[in-house]
DNA sequence: GGTGGGTTGATACTCAGTCTCCCTGGTAGT
DNA sequence: ACTACCAGGGAGACTGAGTATCAACCCACC
């Protein structure tokens, strides 16, 4: 039963590990965003839960972005969106026509970010790398089109 | 004479290249953003330019955004800063202490990106990658401190 | 000198996110 | 059980970045 859970822990225990309180709005949260591995934005989120007032959700959102369990990401434009980390480090694709959000691990870019840093004149605290793509999808459907 | 322009053509002349004219605000803000290579926010431009107006500075760095003389970055907190493109495709470091911006093109990065390629599902079609760093600058401050 | 289109400034608006303020509801202490 | 405490929550105002609207304006060209 637990298995099940391994790969990613329910999400509000790892809040309540921190110390934060389960509560409904959470929780509503929480369920909703699970559904939507995909990526979805904060008002989105907002909108389909009109029981639960923006700023709780902007203030769950801000508590995940926190504990890692979520990750912000830009679109080409610059617009914000959120998406499940499944994995410890990784980055994202975004496809500019549909906005769907993807993740992947590359070896490669890990061995990049070492290996750059010798290029960069101080160390080394953080990065963004975000990769844009027309995927599958939308490329069949723009040939069918 | 003119080799003076090549590295870095007037960003004027981008502009009235392309059929916009070259006006008084506009100028003002170029002349400025030419002082500010380190990085700047448009409401600091705006500041300082009160005789022009503000969707007017906000226009000009759109402008010169879709020339691609400037680019747009975002710090580790994703406030959003520009900067002055001096090479053809580069990527940038941003100081995390005293955001500071730098410009840098390593070999290893282009190389990544079409390495990285094959491991997404769908056309790269663009891509956004920063750095965030302690500069030496800093560094040297945080140790003497 | 008149006309037309690019440009401008003021201002209102949007969008993402934060802050404030007061209320509620769970909890610990007695 | 009673109360005091306080994290959490909702409403709504506010901020910061940027865009849209619109009337006025400038200026090249006829």
């Amino acid at each position: 039963m637990n298995e099940t859970q391994v790969s990613r822990p329910n999400l509000m225990a790892v809040l309540e590990d921190r110390g934060y309180r389960s509560t409904a709005p959470r929780l509503a949260i929480i369920q909703l965003l699970e559904m939507k591995q995909a990526g979805f934005t904060a008002e989105e989120i907002s909108e389909e839960l009109p029981s639960v007032g923006r700023a709780t959700v902007y203030r769950t959102i801000k508590l995940l972005l926190e504990e890692g369990v979520i990750c912000k990401l830009a679109l080409m434009d610059g617009a914000p969106k959120y998406s499940l980390s499944r994995n410890e480090h990784h980055h994202h694709t975004v496809c500019v026509k549909c906005g769907t959000v993807g993740e992947f691990r590359a070896a490669t870019v890990e061995r990049l970010l070492r290996a750059v840093g010798s290029d960069i004149p101080g160390e080394v605290v953080g990065h963004r790398m975000e990769f844009y793509i027309n995927c599958h999808q939308c490329q069949a459907t723009d040939n069918s089109g």
